[in-house]
DNA sequence: GTGGTCTAGACCACG
DNA sequence: GTGGTCTAGACCACC
């Protein structure tokens, strides 16, 4: 399990562990039933507060991506590749429409960004 | 001048127009010279507050995209759009990290990632 | 808007705000578009905290019952009415057979139970 | 002595037992003077810790359901079970409430919840 | 004015 | 030990 803060990125703290966790059970880094560090354990490393890393790990199992019960160590959940709806679907792919829009704007040319992809593709 | 509120659109009302008119100058729709809405205009056909539009006004007048002078029509300025610092490059890039965790998830294949980006590529 | 706290209430005061409003909506008593009080007036009314009434909206937010955006009041969401899937509308059959079963264990008489049920099926 | 636990229950592992045990007393599958397990051998046999079942069979003896005795087994006490009190009476009831909210906004019909409940009363 | 984030500390409940 | 709830107050961002 390693989680870091990036005090330069401008997501508030408890979004970018959130989405550290996803990625890493994305890439089948964490599987289910891994176990995550203890809420005061994580946020003693990090130099945060406990409430802070709680507030992740709610959205975390508000997204069925953990199992989160009282006196026991927060777990991977067993996920369900494939239980997104149409909508959420549909929703991604418009994701990527406005996101490939912004990335020409800024100057990214049609090969950068294939390699980007590429990169978050691998592992 | 073609401006439009996306309610469904998590981003801050500001940064919608702000998005839109900086994505209409760098496709030519406005080009430099050209006039833009009142404040009072804008906002009474957006049926949002003066304050928001204002805010987007001086935004884009920092960002050096429009000229604002009391008392005169904002006009479009006659520089060129920056092609993104480096921040703004990294930003991007961090997106696509996050979606392509979030489609992963989502029960998309790399390949069918991949079909959907060289779709946004075409046009 | 009618929300109260129970003090006898075993329940979580932010889960009891969370239950009342998504009874208001079901009974159509609140419908898409209506304000909710914002986080600071509704817990000055109720001699709560803030951040229990906030957490409270962020449960809704998350359960798709409400819109909470940045700067504006909250407001009921278009809500789906048959949006459950399979597996939601499993689950809320095999919750019903639990309840079923614990009300007759205390004591409840099938007539007693259909009273209960009746009651809650009006408006 | 058949007890078994669910994970995907949301209640706490004793209540879980607690439930389980108390039922199987008001449906005389275990009568007065049967032998429950020692907290040690139903521990092993769920895979959960000692003190869980500890805490399960102090919770049975305070409501009067088993007799435990130092260095004995525990036995399943002469008392009949009490009809439910009047909070336990109302507690059913506003679990009739919220869940009737979750089956209306899942969808369900009054007319589909009815026939949910009678399938519920028939065995 | 509104909601959003973070910190801090207390106390409770489960295992 | 673990997670769960509540309070309190600061500060930020959007409208």
């Amino acid at each position: 399990m390693f989680i870091s803060i990036d005090e330069r990125d401008s997501r508030p703290l408890y979004q970018q562990i959130v989405n550290q966790v996803k990625e890493q059970v994305s890439r089948k880094t964490l599987v289910p039933g891994d176990e995550l560090p203890s809420v005061r354990e994580l946020s003693d490393n990090l130099g945060i507060n406990m409430h802070t890393v709680r507030r992740a790990y709610l959205e975390l199992r508000d997204q069925g991506i953990i199992n989160l019960r009282l006196g026991r160590k927060a777990r991977i959940a067993g996920i369900k590749l494939q239980p997104a709806g149409d909508d959420a679907r549909e929703h991604i792919r418009s994701r990527f429409t406005e996101l490939v829009t912004d990335a020409r704007l800024a100057g990214f040319t049609p090969d950068e960004i294939r390699v980007i992809l590429e990169k978050n593709l691998r592992p």
